[in-house]
RNA sequence: GGGCGAUUAGCUCAGGGGUAGAGCGCCACGUUGACAUCGUGGAGGUCGGUGGUUCGAAACCACCAUCGCCCACCA
């Protein structure tokens, strides 16, 4: 092995292997385990969300692959309706010519060979982070099957009745001309004008004055409402305003929607442009005028002047008009919710439209009651809370999309615009009886990327064939997913799961937090401050890093700022990491229900794990080269690493189990390098590099190093799977075991290593006398290189014992020159002090250690002790304490004043001593 | 308006009714045949505030403050 790890020299090659070898499909054997990835968009590229659900959901695949499950984690992408059309439509544009010019049967060929060549670029970018995704089993939301499967839930839930057609008031994109469901709008607070403007009685007596953020809509008002019980408009109720600039009568009329403390509290009523009005309108039986096109400027049925002018010209228009006609009341200044669509930007337009819905409640009743009995169980559980909320108050899904690229909506009309629902045109002359003569005309319309989307879990196994695959891998176990997925595909997936599979689509909900920057602060390309995986995982310099946060930006003037930012917080470029340094990161930081900052400090940190297993593994291997032929014999250190192995490994099952990788991480990380690395390593030397030790001990603690390093690896496999393969197939051999690829080797039982009581104790005697005796050269500045010799007062007679047999552990480890028990009677001489319970260690002066450096070292030590013991006295001093707490807490207590008041003796007898010099 | 969450060391975060933790950063020392991407030692916190429950609260409860997120039809 190389001096030093270097990432890039390993992980494609290993990558590539695997796949090729197939390692990556389900095994066959064992109980199936599977997890569907959220297919990412086809135009998409790899985010830093991405690759930290990517990396959850590998840890969790690998895991339970080496624990013998059938694992199956199912990739594929996405269609994305509207993005992938924009991709598209954009080359066009570039091109001088346009999708319509196109016409529809060509530009969904040309998506098609755009998705052929330049989509799924995320898929090659997955396998730099090392997903073992089963490649062979790629599904595409609009592949033949999958659509299939789309077009018989359609069908199956029109002819249930749970999927119509109609003509309502819709999220209308002006920009892009197609309706949006409810979850694709984002409702944003913009600074706007709150107009009062005053609506003449038709009879020219007097006015009422009416408060709009949208003056434009007036055109289309139909009425005018006060509250019912509103003492000042009460008796105006049923008389006719004349609405100014349309000269249309319009009646006003009392509803309880209308808030009297609000603006006037009269609220003018525009049915066809707002959806409360739209529900007044239809409680009071008004018009509704239609007054926009489809790019929300004024129709034909608006008054001559208005006609075709955009919104926010006709805006300014008719505020205009309407002052010279000295009708504003007065304008406010006023903080609104604008409607964006989320893809366009676009102010969205409530505007009345054919479409088609899902009758939702049927759906939603058993998904919510799924959840409630606990079929399906979100991890942390609080977000069941959010799935509630928005379950019992969710409304008909808008489904139809005014796009092209999509699953076409399987529905046909006659010239008498009768609808008729089937998977193909045949299907619906059989189904319907329809001569060859009736002419039929295919809805144009496509449906929401989201309806594919929610039958993934089964449409990805071949439903409705009832294929092998569906029967072993749906329900999946898990889903892994951000919270701001849960309305858009969870609860989806829920309700159709639930409906066509037969079955919940999961039994658990991971959902993970949202990576944002070291300021907190949401990655986004306008703030700049993007990090790219890929970046991480080879590095990056600044003027690439410069380049990447700037290039195709919208606003121009962003550009400085991030620029100087980008220099400020990246002054040479980003290091190459690796992807196992960033997998592990992401796996340390994975705490539930939390938002995660992402810190450059912490995957430095990891790194640098990495470099200490693989020289960890070169000593190791150093050490093991020529295995010599004796019956090992194990040290009480060799059974020590084995039993905190022992230890080490049930806690990350523990961890597993609950979902809790940072923890998992963390104490394997701990394991790795706290006790395998810093202690057994170090203890490992004095045996196996002294003349004097025993062939046998010397073959122990060899097996003992290749065993709990080739252990180590595998518990390490599922987070880090580059590095773990690359030393395992060099350490393989040492530890005796067979194998191609440590991918499907078993995953450490805490039972394939003893606990060992015993040695466990004897260890930590070693450590703790070790620990004292660094602690006095530390703080006196002896030099490490110093051996030290060492005396041991107030031995017991384990104490002897241990001291005899870890001899060579303390001398080299410890770098103490002896050990030696004072004689019964023998006076010890001046020395510097470190307690190990009774026994006190003591490491004699000779001009090697300052008096009152020492003196003020003890000093400081008791006073700590004499702190403690004041406040367990206090404690026990308390007969409410004693009286109440439980028997074992006040032992203990009463045990621990025991060792604090024999500690401070022995501090008082060392001081005391020190003084007399 | 409804819901959810956060507040612990300089920074990023774990933890959790009985002794306050990690990484990074900081200080000192160090080329001991795995590793300077390292080692050894050290400094550093009245766990946001106030009340309550309890023998005991940083943890449980209530309220408050600050910050954040999600949902919602006040023109």
């Amino acid at each position: 092995m190389d001096k030093t790890y270097r990432p890039r020299d390993i992980e494609q090659a290993h990558y590539a292997r695997w796949e090729a070898n197939g390692y990556f499909k389900p095994g066959g054997h064992g109980e199936p385990w599977c997890v569907v990835i959220p297919p990412p968009n086809v135009t998409g590229t790899l985010h830093m969300g991405h690759a930290f659900q990517d990396t959850i959901m590998d840890a969790l695949t690998r895991y339970q692959r080496m624990c013998g499950r059938n694992a199956l984690w199912q990739p594929g992408t996405d269609h994305a309706g509207i993005a992938t059309q924009m991709v598209v439509e954009r080359q066009l544009n570039a091109e001088g010519t346009t999708r319509t010019a196109l016409g529809r049967e060509q530009f969904v060929e040309r998506v098609w060979k755009w998705k052929n060549e330049s989509g799924g670029q995320i898929n090659q970018q997955l396998r730099r982070l090392g997903a073992s995704v089963d490649w062979s089993r790629e599904r595409f939301t609009m592949d033949d099957d999958l659509s299939a499967a789309v077009t018989k839930v359609f069908v199956s839930l029109f002819d249930e009745g749970l999927i119509y057609r109609g003509k309502r008031l819709v999220n209308w994109d002006p920009q892009l001309h197609t309706a949006l469901s409810d979850l694709e709008v984002l409702q944003e607070d913009e600074a706007g004008h709150l107009w009062h403007f005053r609506y003449p009685f038709a009879d020219g007596e007097g006015y009422l004055v009416v408060a709009t953020t949208r003056p434009e809509t007036m055109l289309g008002d139909s009425a005018v409402a006060v509250h019912p019980d509103d003492e000042r408009y009460r008796h105006l109720i049923g008389r006719d305003l004349m609405l100014p600039l349309v000269d249309r009568r319009i009646p006003v009329i009392a509803d309880d929607y209308v808030d009297p403390e609000f603006g006037s509290g009269c609220v003018k009523i525009t049915p066809a442009h707002d959806f409360n009005d739209y529900e007044v309108g239809k409680r009071h039986d008004l018009p509704q005028y239609n007054i926009f096109d489809d790019n929300a400027a004024i129709n034909d049925d608006a008054p001559e002047v208005y006609r075709g002018l955009d919104r926010y010209v006709a805006r300014e228009r008719i505020v205009a008009d309407l002052d010279a006609l000295g009708l504003i009341d007065k304008i406010d200044d006023y903080e609104r919710k604008v409607p964006r669509g989320d893809r366009s930007g676009a102010v969205v337009e409530p505007y009345l439209t054919n479409q088609w819905y899902v009758k939702i409640k049927p759906l939603a009743e058993p998904a919510i009651e799924a959840v409630e009995t606990g079929r399906i169980r979100f991890v942390p559980d609080n977000w069941s809370r959010t799935y509630f909320e928005w379950m019992n108050n969710i409304q008909d899904w808008c489904i139809s999309r005014q796009l092209w690229w999509g699953h076409r909506i399987p529905a046909w009309y006659d010239d008498a615009g009768t609808i008729y629902v089937a998977a193909s045109e045949d299907d619906v002359r059989r189904k319907y009886d329809l001569g060859k003569d009736v002419a039929l005309r295919q809805d144009d319309d496509v449906l929401d990327t989201w309806f594919s989307s929610a039958l993934w879990p089964f449409s990805t196994m071949g439903w409705p064939q009832q294929t092998e695959a569906l029967k072993a891998f749906y329900p999946g176990n898990v889903l892994v997913t951000g919270f701001d997925i849960i309305f858009f595909w969870v609860a989806r997936m829920i309700m159709m799961g639930l409906k066509f599979a037969g079955d919940v689509p999961f039994r658990e909900v991971y959902i993970h937090g949202l990576i944002r920057d070291q300021d907190g602060q949401k990655m986004s390309k306008s703030k700049g401050n993007v990090l790219d995986p890929l970046d991480l995982i080879d590095g990056v310099d600044l003027d690439t890093l410069l380049e990447k946060r700037t290039r195709g930006l919208m606003q121009d003037h962003l550009k400085p700022k991030i620029e100087a930012a980008t220099r400020r917080q990246f002054p040479n470029g980003i290091e190459e990491y690796g992807a196992d340094a960033l997998r592990f990161t992401f796996a340390a930081l994975a705490t539930t229900g939390r938002d995660i900052r992402f810190d450059l400090g912490r995957i430095e940190g990891y790194r640098n794990f990495c470099n200490k297993l693989w020289n960890a593994a070169r000593y190791v291997h150093m050490n093991t080269e020529d295995v010599g032929s004796a019956e090992p014999e194990f040290s009480s250190a060799d059974r020590w690493i084995r039993s905190r192995l022992h230890h080490a490994a049930a806690a990350v099952h523990e961890h597993f189990a609950r979902y809790r990788l940072d923890l998992a991480a963390q104490a394997i990380y701990d394991f790795t390098w706290y006790e395998f690395c810093d202690w057994y390593l170090e203890l490992s030397k004095p045996v196996l590099q002294a003349d004097d030790a025993s062939a046998e001990l010397k073959q122990g603690a060899r097996r003992t190093l290749a065993d709990v390093l080739e252990a180590v690896l595998r518990l390490l496999h599922p987070i880090m799977p580059f590095i773990t393969e690359e030393i395992w197939l060099q350490t393989r051999q040492r530890a005796g075991v067979e194998g191609d690829t440590i991918m499907l080797r078993p995953y450490p039982l805490a039972a394939d290593f003893a606990a060992d009581e015993d040695a466990e104790s004897e260890i930590e005697w070693v450590q703790q006398f070790i620990l004292g005796i660094r602690q006095i050269r530390g703080e006196m500045d002896i030099s490490p290189g110093k051996a030290l010799p060492v005396l041991m007062q107030g031995t017991t007679d384990t104490d002897n014992a241990l001291a005899e047999r870890h001899a060579a552990l303390l001398q080299r480890v410890g770098r103490v020159e002896s050990v030696r028990a004072l004689d019964a009677g023998e006076e010890p001489p001046a020395a510097a002090t470190a307690l190990l319970g009774d026994l006190r260690l003591l490491v004699p002066m000779e001009g090697l250690i300052d008096v009152d450096a020492e003196r003020q070292r003890l000093a400081k030590q008791r006073d700590r002790v004499q702190a403690d013991l004041e406040r367990s006295r206090a404690k026990l001093d308390n007969p409410k304490f004693v009286n109440n707490a439980p028997a074992d807490v006040v032992t203990k207590e009463q045990a621990r004043i025991t060792e604090f008041e024999r500690q401070l003796s022995r501090f008082a007898e060392q001081l005391e001593k020190l003084d007399r010099l």
